[in-house]
DNA sequence: TATATTTGCAACCATACAGTTGCATTTAAA
DNA sequence: TTTAAATGCAACTGTATGGTTGCAAATATA
């Protein structure tokens, strides 16, 4: 079972959880009300985020609430980094090609 | 078959292929070199790079080169906008209750 | 022209994944 | 104390995923 983050947000409803929480802490229930899925298929996405520590919980009575870990969502941007630097140069390597094969066709 | 950036990144092996291919553009065989599974493993995570835009190609002969897309991974870094407020903030709300539950603790 | 190289596609397989239903546990309310 | 609510866990199911091997097509080389 891989569990990290990239494996984490690469489910679509997993990633409008995230942004749900993020807003706002809720219970597990709170969050499947805005979903069509199961309270259950909703409550193993939220384990999932737990797992890679997107979400963090907090028992209040029977009741659990969920927030958002931002610190742990630092690192998707971390890895991000990498290629920063490509897409803010208005002259990448894909750009320069693309630029030549026009240059060719014209 | 899903097929958006989200899922692409996912995958190990391919964002190893990713940060390779962003260095300099390569052949299929080129990056498959690097990996320890099969050249045609290895083909197919570059061709589900390529149907979600993270690589494009381009034919030289019987070689095809493939490059990377910084474009494309940019929305990766767009979606991360909602959250960055929240980490980039000293008491976002996940502090604020880890805080809460150390005073009551104590 | 015959052969080797580079590549993509199809078929197959084991496993992971997202979803469902059912049940047990804990806590609050009647 | 009985009942209702909130939640997690287990079992099951269909499909997606990542891997393999084999084969065909296109291009370069002998």
């Amino acid at each position: 079972m891989r569990r990290d983050i990239f494996q984490a947000i690469a489910d679509p409803t997993r990633r409008a959880i995230l942004s749900l929480v993020a807003l706002q802490a809720m219970t597990p229930n709170a969050v499947a009300e805005h979903f069509n899925s199961s309270r259950q298929a909703v409550s193993k996405h939220i384990r999932i985020l737990c797992e890679c520590q997107l979400l963090e919980q907090r028992q209040q009575g029977r009741e659990i609430y969920y927030y958002f870990n931002p610190k742990k969502m630092k690192e998707v941007d971390k890895w991000l980094d990498q290629f920063r630097r490509l897409w803010e140069s208005r002259y990448n390597q894909l750009d320069i090609v693309l630029r030549q094969i026009k240059k060719q066709s014209s």
